[in-house]
DNA sequence: CCTCGTTATTTACGACGTAAACTTATAATG
DNA sequence: CATTATAAGTTTACGTCGTAAATAACGAGG
């Protein structure tokens, strides 16, 4: 038998592909990501990543996977960065907000509305969860605080609906041209946190 | 020179066009609708399409056109539909997640995030136009009732951002599975309404 | 009836994802 | 050490896509 691939050989070359394709989703958009293009930019032939990979879904699952977890941890260093509970949502809101708009075909790709179902893919279960685990924890903070009265999981929705709706509009080219979205975004903020406050 | 195409014909070659793609998207999906398959469905050739539109993007951005067409009818039906102004909010916000959960082919292909600039597509900007006015109009009547305080415009878009993102999470398969979908929208709509109202 | 301009079809091209056949190189066996 | 089985990688090929270019069909004006 030949050189059988390790797992960590595995391992590597899934990352090397998936950085690759990253790269093509940022530099060149979304139809740039082919098998051809990608082995290309490994210097292997287009048949090659289908010994690493499942398909081309598998493949963008796994760079969903990724970008998920750098999201988590963008959302983490801003967690970290404040203590009071409102200081810490707003450093979140603004990472994740700073996230999408920098990263946005990493972002359009993650919560892309025709992607096969997240449940057979389970590092991006993980990754996704990494996310939506933070989104969580600043609820909890609000909540603690007494800013908020509720289930922090549905508190975390609730403010998440928002941020990401106001953003894929915005992306979507959807918004009023009357409406500056950073505007948007702090009166959404301000308005949920009044409603969120109030106890009865 | 042969039956040289009146404006109707035109148009309503159009129209059949528009119709025949609608219904690829609703009963086999969005992968199914290719210049082939429509050409099949309208018993012509597949080129003779080009006659009538640029290209396959001219064709559906005249889908998302139609689309927000029915969307916006769908709202201001339920906009009449009612009297007192909160009523009238969660009737036009039902129609809204009626027709994005019940025609979510069509609502995924409205808002899809990479769609080319709309500016380009006239009729597209008039009726989405359309429908984005109803949620001023609704808001509106928030304003007008004392039940809420602000720029109707802002307050329509935060509404929107609100449902529509809560939507898209649940399309994407992104919300927590211990979140009920439509539980997160009334608790949405209730916080909003809360903060809404507050006039500090 | 012929001709010319418009509409529609046919044919063809390059790109896509990927199945299948084939080549290459190595590690285990005799 | 030579042989051979087999995993890794490449080549080739198929069917599909959007659409450009060449071609055909046809109906009104001379």
């Amino acid at each position: 038998m030949p050189r059988a691939l390790s797992p960590s050989q595995v391992e590597e070359f899934r990352e090397r592909l998936c950085a690759a394709a990253e790269r093509l989703f940022a530099e060149h958009g979304p139809e740039a990501v082919t098998m051809r293009q990608l082995a290309l930019e490994l210097g292997v032939s287009p048949m090659t990543p289908y010994r690493y990979f499942k398909d081309k879904d598998d493949i963008l699952a796994a760079v969903r996977a990724s970008g998920f977890s750098r999201f988590a941890d963008a959302m983490e260093a801003a967690f970290r960065s404040e203590t009071d509970p409102v200081a810490v949502s707003e450093a979140v809101g603004r990472a994740y907000v700073r996230f999408a708009l920098e990263q946005s075909d990493a972002y359009r790709l993650m919560f892309d509305l025709s992607q096969p179902n997240e449940a057979d893919y389970p590092e991006l279960v993980a990754a996704s969860g990494r996310a939506r685990e933070m989104m969580v924890a600043q609820a909890r903070g609000l909540i603690d605080s007494g800013q908020a009265k509720g289930d922090p999981e549905v508190i975390a929705h609730i403010l998440w609906a928002n941020l990401h709706g106001g953003l894929v509009l915005q992306l979507a080219g959807k918004l009023s041209p009357r409406v500056d979205p950073s505007a948007l975004r702090r009166a959404s903020f301000q308005t949920l946190l009044k409603g969120l406050a109030r106890d009865d």
